[in-house]
DNA sequence: AACCATACGGAGGAAATTCCTCCACTTAGA
DNA sequence: TCTAAGTGGAGGAATTTCCTCCGTATGGTT
């Protein structure tokens, strides 16, 4: 589809490549589970493959890390410009984002990430285009939902960076996006115009870092 | 003070209670920072104690947890009571107890703790007067907001609740605090009444999985 | 259909962590 | 002053996790 700069693994054989989508999901979920330090073999297990094949395609677990990193932000870039061009206006295309962001559990996943990748990752090529695109979008409808009075004008980029990476305990036998969507909506609810909120938005300094977790440089 | 039915070390020595407690507080830091599974010699590191010392007091890491749990449910009741004693109304009560529920980091903490403690934990005797006390302080703080016209009537208890536990990935350079209380006003901003939420509040059943994530029975 | 480069699985040895007891020494409290 | 209670940490044992290696299987191309 889009070449870009496929940090990610093109040139593969269909079923290598179909297996590397495996294992990323799987360590996906697993790292949400029980966090980053699960025993690869059970990546591999869950993933349906051999242990010898996440190793190939992974050499270390830092590897696999910036794997789940990479997809998660691809599925964001997706997130953000599905919701700005399919719905009808600003509001409801950050109502849709902040929605789906609960979906993917971005807070989870951030939390867990960046301690370990802020380290020692600066970021890869496609990564800065795709963290801009992200942005673009999130502004552009954050300025357009102000400008329609839709969104109360004492918010900032970052305060919707910050929902975007809240995160809900939810107990086990509960459907894991409920507890979380009526957060979300209670948030949303928050974002419409009213008195004012106590305290000032805070700086965007570091705006990008909400976006991509794994990325230290501008 | 109240002798209650101490669960937790009480007839120890001055200074063994002294360490107990910097075990416990050291544990819950580090729990925190890199979840429930650090060596317990850097547990024991941090609190400056040595590792013979933890051992004696925790016999294993299954203690060690359920101490700090109910460390944190101590403190939960305590800024239950207060917030609902010392605030002049109870919407500013509520707004205060969930401001300190985040400053507690009551959220990551459940997050954590839960999936570990539920399984073999029975609810030890202090702890279901605990919860008790801490649900009381809630449900009269609700209904009486909701009849001053102050929370909007169409949350539920366990929306509070879940509130209560939202958790906000902060980056690392910025004040502990801030992420989270820029969202916890934003919330609250969301709870005051207005346009209908869709959906509708979840049931009431298991509020006490809220409350204290390490019990099962009622 | 045939061919071969690419990919697969998983056994198993090596290495790193972590656990947790034990005992000689110290200190709080009467 | 006396002693029951408490302290620290060295170190052996056990568990866990890592990750290479190679015989076999399969996708894709001519």
């Amino acid at each position: 589809m889009d070449a870009e700069n496929g940090a990610a693994g093109d040139g593969l054989r269909a079923d290598a490549r179909r297996n590397r989508d495996l294992i990323v999901a799987a360590a996906r979920e697993l790292f949400l589970e029980k966090g980053l330090d699960v025993a690869l073999e059970e990546v591999s297990r869950r993933a349906g493959v051999g242990i010898g094949t996440l190793y190939r395609r992974f050499p270390d677990r830092e590897a696999l890390l910036r794997g789940v990193a990479e997809d998660n932000l691809r599925r964001l870039v997706e997130l953000a410009e599905t919701a700005s061009r399919e719905e009808p206006d600003a509001w409801h295309g950050l109502c849709r984002f902040l929605r789906g962001c609960a979906d993917l559990r971005m807070g989870e996943l951030s939390a867990k990430l960046e301690p370990r990748l802020h380290q020692r990752i600066r970021a890869g090529e496609g990564l800065s285009g795709r963290r801009r695109r992200v942005m673009d979008a999130l502004l552009r409808m954050i300025a357009q939902a102000q400008a329609d009075g839709d969104l109360r004008p004492d918010v900032g980029p970052v305060d919707i960076a910050l929902l975007m990476t809240v995160h809900v305990y939810t107990p086990p036998h509960m459907p894991a996006g409920q507890a979380a969507g009526r957060v979300v909506e209670i948030m949303l609810n928050g974002l419409r115009p009213g008195p004012a909120l106590p305290g000032a938005a805070l700086p965007e300094a570091d705006l990008l870092r909400y976006i991509d977790p794994g990325a230290d440089g501008p």
